[in-house]
DNA sequence: CCCGGTCCCGACATCGATGTCATACTGGCG
DNA sequence: CGCCAGTATGACATCGATGTCGGGACCGGG
C-alpha cells in the first residue's frame, strides 16, 4: 500500500493546487495556511479544507529559498556515534538545538581528513546555519573562508588550528594531572601511560599533564612504561598484556580515553592481582566494574557547543570564545588499589 | 575574525555574481561549475577562477528546489542517542546511506507521541527522501497519507501498526525463548523476568517468548517473580534488590533490555552470591563483566533499514517487507551460574 | 560558395513558496 | 452622497539554481 508506488511517480500537491481547489489565488492560500491577518473566516476554512483533502504539505525547501536561503539545520561532524563520547555530545547538542527549533544533522568523518573536508563542503552547500566539528584533521585553515562568510563554526574536543573560532574543550592537562597525582598519592611509582595518537591535541595535553605531574613529584619510574599511538581497543589490550608480562611490570595504568580503558579492562580480566587503573572519560557501567575515571560532562559539552553556535546564529559577533569543561576524579576502587 | 561578523549581514555570492565576474552568462557559469559538456576550456577556467575568488558555494536549497523539491536527507526518529542501542542503529544507517550520497538527520522523540508526530511533520516539510522511525507511538495510522505520497517509511524495532510499511525487527520471541531455555537448562526454576513497558510490542514479544518457554517446560515457579513496566535503570535496580530480599528469592534473572540489565548489574554489585543473569541486548564491556546476553546485530539492523529505504527511494515498489534479525545467546558466565 | 552539423553560449521559463503593491469592496462619517 | 480607512484579495516579482531552446561561429564536404 503505502510502499507500493515508486517515489518518482508521485508528486506532492503544491500550494497552487490547493489554491485552485479552494477557488482562491495562490497568495491567499499562502496567507490562510500561515495564519496571516486579513483572511476572511470562510476563505480560510475553504483553503484549509482543500489542503487537508489533497494531503498538502508545505515545501520547506521552497520556503527556505524564498526566506533567505538558509535552513534550520545545524551540522555535526564527528567520529563514529557508537563511541559513547560522540553520542553523548550529539545528544547534548540535539537537546539544546531543539529548544530553538533547530535540527541536528550528523555525519561521521571516519577520522579521515579528506572525508571531513568533503562533509564540510556538503553541509555548507546544504546551507546549514552552523557547523559543529569534532575535527580529525589537524589544520583547519581551509575553513577560514567559510567562517568569514557567516556560517559559524564551533570546535569540540579539539581546538581550531589555523583560524579563530569558538571551541568547547576539556581541561585535559588538569584531568591527566589529577589522575597522575591520584596514583602517586596511593603510592605508585611505576605507572604506565597508555595513550592514543599523540598527534591529536587532547592526547598531547593529557600526556603532557601526566608527565608534568610526574616531574613535579620527581618521579621517573614511569618512563619505561610510556606507550603512545595506541589507537584501538585491541591494540590497547595487547599493550597492557605486554606491559604486565614485563619482569618488572607497572603497578598502575593510566589510559587516556574510553577505548583504551576498555582494552585495558579486557586485558585485566585474566589477571589475579591487577594493577591500579584510572581511565580518562567516564563510561557506562564503570560503577559496576569499579573503575576509577577522570570524568567530564559530555552532554554538557554538547549543550555548550550548541549554545555558542546559537548565539552566533542569533547575531552575536564578539571574538572567538573557548569554553573549558572541568574534570574530576571519580574514585571507584580501581584507582585506589595499592602497589604490590 | 571568522566569528566577528553577524551572520545576517553577510550574503554568500550567487552564481549570477560569479557569472558577471567571469563575463559570461548565468547558464554558462552553471555549466562550467557542473562540468557539463560544451564549455570552452578557457571559459571554464575563467568561471572557476571567479568562483574561487568570490568564495562561491553552490546553494543546495535552490538546486534541490529546481531539481525536484526533494533533498538528499533521510530522517531518523528514535529515542535518545545516549542509549547505545539507538546509537548503534544510527551508526549503521549512516554508513549505509553515505554510500548512496544520502545524509542522515536524527531527531529524538523523547518517547513522546506528540513530539514524534511533530517531528514527522517537520521532516516531511523538509522533504526528506525517506523516514526511518523507531516509534514510540503505538498506532501509526497518521503516517498513512504520507506513505501514500511517496515518502517511504521504514520502522525499526517496532512493527508499524495501522499501515503497511517496511520494517526491520528483532526476533524477540525467539531470543527470549533462548534465554529462558538457557536458564532452564542450567537448572533454574525460580526465574525472575524483569521487563520494560508491556505496551511496547518488542517487550510484549519478549515476555511472551519467555512465558511460552516456561509453559513448554511445565515450569510455573517463575510466576511470582514477574515484574513488568520497569522503565528506567533506577527502577530496575530497586526491583532486583527487592526480589533478592524475598524469603525465597529467584535464582536467575532475565532482563529484557540493556537499561534493565544495567540496573540489575548495579543491584548485584553488593551481592556475594549473585543469581544467574541473562540480559536482552548485548552491550559494551559485557565481556569484561561476564554477562551472558541475548545478542543481535544493531549496526546491521540500521544497515538493513537504510537498505530498504534506499531501495524504495530508487523506485522499488513491491509490498511491504519485514526483515527479522536473528538473536543468539552469548554465554559469558552470568547466565551459566547454577541455582544455589 | 553554400550547406549541414557541431560546438559554445545566452535568453527565458521554471521549481514552490513568500513579499510587495495594487485593487475592489465595505462601512462609517462628515 | 462622497470620501476615507480598513479589510480581503490577487497579480507579479523574487529567492538561486537548472532545463529548454534557439542563435551565431566555425568546421568540413560537395
Amino acid at each position: 500500500m503505502s510502499a507500493s508506488r515508486p517515489a518518482e511517480t508521485v508528486r506532492r500537491p503544491t500550494l497552487t493546487q490547493v489554491a485552485a481547489l479552494a477557488g482562491v489565488s495562490l497568495k491567499t492560500a499562502s496567507r490562510a495556511l500561515n495564519s496571516e491577518p486579513n483572511v476572511a473566516e470562510a476563505t480560510g476554512r475553504r483553503v484549509r479544507d482543500a489542503a487537508d483533502l489533497l494531503g498538502y504539505r508545505l515545501n520547506g525547501i521552497a520556503r527556505e529559498l524564498r526566506r533567505g536561503a538558509t535552513s534550520a539545520l545545524v551540522g555535526l561532524i564527528s567520529g563514529d556515534l557508537t563511541n559513547p563520547f560522540y553520542s553523548a555530545v550529539a545528544s547534548g547538542i540535539e537537546r539544546e538545538l531543539r529548544q530553538h527549533g533547530l535540527q541536528l544533522v550528523t555525519a561521521n568523518n571516519d577520522e579521515d581528513r579528506e572525508l571531513e573536508r568533503a562533509l564540510v563542503d556538503a553541509f555548507l552547500e546544504r546551507r546549514v546555519r552552523a557547523l559543529l566539528v569534532v575535527p580529525s584533521a589537524d589544520r583547519h585553515g581551509y575553513l577560514a573562508i567559510e567562517g568569514n562568510r557567516g556560517v559559524p563554526f564551533v570546535f569540540l574536543d579539539r581546538p581550531p588550528d589555523g583560524l579563530a573560532a569558538d571551541a568547547v574543550l576539556i581541561d585535559n592537562a588538569a584531568g591527566a594531572r589529577k589522575a597522575a597525582e591520584h596514583l602517586l598519592t596511593h603510592g605508585h611509582r611505576r605507572i604506565a601511560l597508555i595513550a592514543d595518537l599523540a598527534r591529536m591535541a587532547p592526547q598531547r595535553d593529557r600526556i603532557d599533564g601526566f608527565v608534568r605531574a610526574m616531574r613535579a613529584a620527581g618521579n621517573t619510574a614511569w618512563e619505561p612504561y610510556l606507550r603512545t599511538d595506541v589507537h584501538d581497543v585491541g591494540r590497547a589490550e595487547d599493550t597492557v598484556r605486554t606491559l604486565l608480562a614485563l619482569p618488572e611490570p607497572p603497578t598502575a595504568l593510566f589510559t587516556t580515553n574510553n577505548r583504551l580503558t576498555t582494552g585495558a579492562l579486557r586485558a585485566l580480566r585474566e589477571v589475579t592481582e591487577p594493577p591500579a587503573l584510572i581511565g580518562f572519560d567516564d563510561f557506562d557501567l564503570a560503577d559496576v566494574i569499579g573503575t576509577t575515571v577522570v570524568a567530564h560532562d559530555m552532554m554538557a559539552m554538547g549543550r555548550e557547543a550548541a549554545r555558542l553556535a546559537y548565539e552566533r546564529i542569533s547575531g552575536h559577533s564578539g571574538p572567538a570564545r573557548t569554553i573549558t569543561m572541568s574534570t574530576s576524579i571519580i574514585a571507584r576502587g580501581s584507582g585506589e588499589r595499592p602497589p604490590r
